[in-house]
RNA sequence: GUCCCCAUCGUCUAGCCUGGUCCAGGACACCGGCCUUUCACGCCGGCGACACCGGUUCAAAUCCGGUUGGGGACGCCA
């Protein structure tokens, strides 16, 4: 095959969404599977609704997620001068014509002709016209009237189109801002783009396209179209299904890799493998394994992974990527070797890093306000005595490791002659404030004897002062 | 409405091209059990699908046709 070149091309008229960064990653993995060139270009030909902040927040997201570019980010904005010249040729050869047709009008006629359930389309009133250029002059595609445009979809297969169907398409606006369809083709030309890997809902666009490339007598890439997204409704995935904006689910606290896992595997597949890495993504990743079906998004799916890559995870890596985390409820970041020993013992019980982050509070944090209904339950006159002994046991304990603890554990449990439930729940709460947390033996370890010591007799203290509060309450 | 695309468990999917090895496999979710100092993790098990009709064939999830259903596109948006 000759150089790969596959291209991602958004239009900055708003964020980066799950749809986007799905045919973003199928691009960037398919040109790195091939060893081919990633161009990134912004098709900000609308000027009404393009705007530079989303420029930078959709490369923000792609960097994020790791999809970095090779060429560009090349701006259709700064190429007017390239569309121009090629409208010319078109005109010049008798592809094009110029069409003084009042757009309100059209929108008008296009109106009435979907209420009446016809196909709207332009009926071509300056086609034969020979209209010169001049102001409020866009100029449109003469589409041929006959035959057949098709190609062989290196997803789905061949799909053809009659001309006939086909309308006379703008170009050219009157101020001299191209359209997409123009666009596209000239910079896909000009670009040399190899491949173009896009969503489904450009199928009907193709033929438009590739009569231009006809006209324009350039050999068009080669076209997969992958499917659509689908929300929960099985409508095309937009902003009404939720949280959408790639950046929202960094803020929620999932891996970029899990995201990119998780996109991989919708609409792909290779065999019953659902974990990869990032460098098994690129050696596997090819279109004949891309599906034809649309897919649901599932957010349960995309929380098991990132569970699944949290669990798996580096520790010390984990704890710096939590940092921004725990920053967000108020919390410095604590020592990254302590850190790290936090997420050792909470990497199995989350599912994000805003989870992970929550469950961290106590650790670096006085666990009081004790979890109400923990409090009710486990620290209370009975348990009292129980905290006492557990307090005298530590005091002499020298040995922190797992086993040691454990063992203190248990003996406190016998002497007390009570299950070790009895015993852990109590020290739990006044060690964590909450009735579930890590392992006892874990956070006594990190916590250190004295802070575990210190948290045990407020714990007490507690305990006696709602004793005293029951008692002048009544 | 017209055109185009699509159709395997609730969801993501394997299998389909090169029919038999599939009374359809994996994963998420769900349910049950085990493990257990709590919560999780983990482990074991369960539930659950070839949209329908016809054709081709000794044989069809796999090939063909139709029906139904879903989606997308019909802009001087991309």
């Amino acid at each position: 095959m000759a150089q790969v070149r596959t291209r991602f091309s958004p239009s900055p008229t708003g964020a980066l969404h799950l749809g986007g960064a799905h045919t973003a990653l199928f691009n960037w993995l398919f040109a790195r599977h091939y060893k081919g060139v990633f161009i990134l270009r912004i098709e900000d030909t609308d000027v009404e609704r393009s705007q530079e902040h989303f420029v930078e927040e959709i490369k923000e997201s792609l960097l994020w997620l790791g999809l970095d570019w090779d060429e560009g980010p090349y701006f259709q904005s700064e190429r007017l001068q390239l569309y121009q010249e090629y409208t010319h040729k078109l005109v010049q050869v008798g592809a094009a014509y110029y069409c003084d047709c009042d757009p309100e009008d059209l929108e008008e006629r296009r109106q009435r002709a979907l209420a009446r359930g016809d196909k709207p389309r332009y009926e071509g009133r300056c086609r034969e016209r020979g209209l010169g250029p001049g102001p409020q002059r866009a100029v449109r595609f003469k589409t041929p009237q006959t035959g057949i445009t098709g190609w062989q979809d290196q997803i789905k297969g061949p799909i053809e189109f009659e001309n006939h169907e086909l309308d006379d398409l703008v170009l050219m606006r009157a101020d001299g801002i191209p359209t997409y369809n123009l666009a596209v083709v000239v910079d896909d030309i000009t670009m040399g783009v190899s491949h173009i890997i896009r969503g489904d809902d450009h199928i009907s666009n193709t033929p438009r396209q590739l009569l231009v490339y006809q006209a324009l007598e350039a050999k068009p890439p080669l076209l997969g179209h992958m499917p659509l997204m689908l929300g929960k409704d099985r409508t095309k995935l937009s902003k009404r299904h939720g949280a959408l904006p790639v950046l929202a689910y960094r803020a929620r606290g999932i891996l970029p890799h899990s995201l990119n896992n998780y996109l991989a595997r919708l609409g792909w597949s290779h065999g019953d493998q659902e974990i990869f890495s990032r460098e098994e993504l690129i050696q596997y990743f090819s279109l004949d394994h891309v599906g034809k079906a649309p897919g649901i998004h599932d957010d349960e799916k995309l929380l098991w992974l990132n569970s699944h890559y949290l669990k798996t995870g580096d520790d010390h890596e984990l704890a710096r990527q939590l940092v921004p985390f725990l920053a967000s409820l108020g919390i410095d970041s604590p020592d990254p070797e302590y850190l790290a020993g936090v997420v050792a013992t909470l990497k199995t019980r989350s599912k994000t890093l805003v989870e992970m982050a929550d469950a961290a509070r106590f650790y670096v944090q006085d666990p009081r306000p004790y979890e109400p209904e923990g409090a009710k339950k486990f620290l209370t006159p009975d348990t009292g005595p129980i905290l006492q002994d557990a307090v005298r046991a530590l005091e002499n304990q020298a040995d922190l490791s797992e086993a040691a603890l454990t063992g203190m554990l248990k003996d406190l449990a016998a002497q007390a002659g009570v299950k070790l439930v009895a015993v852990a729940q109590p020290l739990r709460v006044a060690l964590t404030g909450r009735t579930a947390s890590p392992s006892l033996t874990d956070v006594m370890a990190l916590l250190g004897k004295d802070e575990s010591l210190s948290r045990l007799s407020q714990a007490l203290d507690y305990i006696n002062q709602s004793r005293h509060e029951v008692l002048s309450n009544t």
